[in-house]
DNA sequence: ATAGTATACATCGCCCCGATATATATCGAT
DNA sequence: ATCGATATATATCGGGGCGATGTATACTAT
């Protein structure tokens, strides 16, 4: 499941350009599938290659054509395989946890500036999703629900978790403190 | 902090291979920070160049000799820097949400061996924690017993919302079912 | 007048993931 | 005794994709 593939899955609910696409995963995507115009426009060029999509260029007054791509029935029977796998993947990747495990080096205020820094984000997250909650909840497919109540409830978890364990990162719990 | 950042981060903790950090990679960083050696090796030949660790090759017998890395002045210089960045990332890349985004795409009983798939990988990625918090919780740095939790914390969260709302993307919720 | 934001496209370099290759040794199973 | 699997150890290649940048125009706010 790359790039071009959620694309194709976006492009069930309708058609739509690059540009619609790219503000649809920096909301209800947001939370778990990171990917910009360096990866969307050349997945829906190598998608209309395939024929997997339809283009129609729509020409504009003062701004570019809008290029509106519509998903085909090839590319419906492609979508289909591509969900058949039983066990998608969900991965991780943390500068953040990468950066605690290396608490000890660090200076114990600049530890405690990444920990709030953290929280802050969980906050920014947990208020856009519960914002989409009630904005989109009527008409979204029931997968979708599930999805934000899972970005949700992950972002909670977390939050609660950093809050009632940074004391585990305290001061006294150095080796090389502020010092040094 | 990319892939040699974070290799750099483990030599802090004693010289060691490439083999061996992979073997790091996969236990106490798993759950958070993917890499292959198709990432590690071009990364402690990179940070060998910019003289950021010392290699020293030791033959072995009926074996590929060992390349051992230890880090330098400038090495502990430049992870120092690397770790001043106040919001480290913590991104994911979820192929199974984006894959429930479009359940009701997809036959119900395929979904539910979906959710049963993610839930026993939750329980693999938890006892695994497990296992290392009771193996090494001694002469950890805090920072270490930190992540580990954390992300015990994470995986638990996870099985529990899939639990408790996996009823969301039950038979009767789908527009398209097992019946067409 | 100027700066910022929005619409809309596209590309480039670098990072890096997964697969594959190479070579040897050991250990359990048939 | 042989076969397959696992462990030790390195290395590379292709393709995917992330972040930054570029091109144009129009509207809005200071």
């Amino acid at each position: 499941m790359d790039v071009k593939t959620v694309c194709l899955g976006m492009l069930t609910d309708g058609a739509a350009s690059g540009y619609d696409l790219k503000k649809q995963f920096e909301s209800s995507f947001a939370h778990f599938f990171v990917a910009g115009y360096g990866s969307i426009y050349p997945a829906l060029s190598s998608l209309a290659e395939e024929g997997l999509v339809s283009c129609e260029r729509i020409p504009q007054e003062g701004k570019p054509d809008r290029k509106v791509y519509e998903i085909t029935d090839d590319g419906r029977t492609f979508l289909l395989r591509a969900l058949e796998n039983p066990a998608p993947s969900h991965k991780i990747r943390s500068e953040f946890l990468a950066t605690m495990c290396f608490a000890h080096l660090m200076p114990n205020e600049h530890v405690q500036v990444v920990l709030n820094k953290r929280i802050e984000e969980c906050e920014y997250y947990s208020k856009m999703i519960s914002d989409l909650q009630t904005e989109c909840m009527e008409g979204w497919p029931p997968g979708m629900c599930f999805v934000a109540g899972f970005g949700k409830a992950m972002t909670e978890a977390m939050k609660t978790y950093v809050e009632e364990n940074r004391h585990l990162l305290a001061d006294g719990q150095h080796a090389r403190s502020a010092t040094g």
